[in-house]
DNA sequence: TTATGCAGATGACAATTGTCATGAATATCC
DNA sequence: GGATATTCATGACAATTGTCATCTGCATAA
């Protein structure tokens, strides 16, 4: 019997999919969890053998969870399930040695079939992202992406600087390297980029 | 028995509806639609009693399909069942007198019952929906919404003067008078909230 | 030790943005 | 007709933004 973890804000889809999962024979749903920091409580003490979790979630993301269960010597698999085919999120996850990055597009049927091999050691990738996709590195730096997810938040360059104990006019060049970086021509169009691609 | 059809674009959460709606003795998927051209088509050669409609699809939104619906004066019951509680999606579901609408937070549970009861006449509502959220107006009008919209994909004020066919400066006062309506303090800010709110 | 690179700072400039007061043209209602 | 509201335009001003060339420490590797 293959153990299972479900971690899906999502209450209606996290219902759906428990349901669905376990109609299957050899798998049985042990646990649900709404946030990032329950999955990680109900990880250790429930020791399931594979987890299902989503990036965007409360308090923690699926991609900060999958983080520090490897960090922790977890055996508990991992399957990161996401609507986002986002460069920057593949590439986090595939830092991370998940065994699993799976897209909510892809068909119902697929994701018990998916679990099992993932018990046998297999890595489950949607295909939608073993090409390309992959490649696309982010090109920001840590200050970059500190400084343009600031000004996505609204913030103007003078109220920046004084968060970050940086001057006015180095959190401009900032800005201005990193839209050089997004190919953009204004703060506006850089951050749908890079938000656009998981690089904030 | 109640024959229904889904509209939602991720696959996974469209099949794991279906799977999970089937299951019930008196409802019947009949049909499934990835996007808002597709449930409209479907939904007139199906006749299906009632339609299950995401908010955020490719090429039409729910919305636009609930208001094309209404305004053919099809039968097909309509529930909005969306993630997200925008002030804005709410009232334009409210005015186009739709029968439903939940959120995909709530209870996987309830949906079943949901729809059984819009059969019989009743309006569904989640919860959260009734007090509070019903009161925000949108306080943009169709310029401002125009202009505020073309300024969030990045373009300038010149940009979108030369689209709309405005006067330079005529553009920057919608999107200063926006601003001000929305209490922000520059385009940023202002995009923000409105998106949120669902006002865009 | 030099040099190479990185994080941050400065100053200068142009372009864009945000604000406001004012005004023309047109439509709508009484 | 006169009062009113709506839509768009202008001009002027200050603040913010985007771009560049240049400069200072400071660390680190050859």
């Amino acid at each position: 019997m293959i153990r299972i973890l479900i971690a899906e804000d999502q209450r209606m889809l996290r219902g759906a999919l428990a349901l669905l999962l376990d109609l299957e024979d050899d798998i049985e749903v042990v646990g649900q969890a709404c946030d990032g920091q329950e999955a990680l409580s109900l990880i250790a003490s429930l020791q399931p053998d594979v987890c299902l979790l989503d990036i965007e979630m409360p308090v923690k993301t699926g991609l900060d969870v999958a983080e520090q269960l490897i960090e922790l010597g977890s055996i508990t698999r991992i399957i990161i399930l996401t609507t986002f085919a986002r460069p920057g999120y593949f590439e986090r996850a595939v830092k991370a040695n998940v065994q699993g990055y799976l897209l909510k597009d892809g068909p119902t049927e697929q994701l018990a079939e998916s679990i099992r091999r993932v018990m046998k050691g297999h890595r489950e990738i949607s295909p939608e992202l073993i090409f390309g996709t992959l490649k696309e590195e982010n090109p920001l730096n840590a200050r970059e992406r500190e400084i343009l997810s600031l000004s996505a938040q609204g913030k103007s360059a003078n109220e920046i600087s004084a968060m970050l104990h940086l001057s006015y006019g180095t959190v401009r060049n900032y800005i201005s390297e990193a839209l050089n970086k997004l190919d953009a021509k204004n703060r506006i169009e850089g951050i749908r980029v890079a938000e656009d691609k998981g690089w904030l």
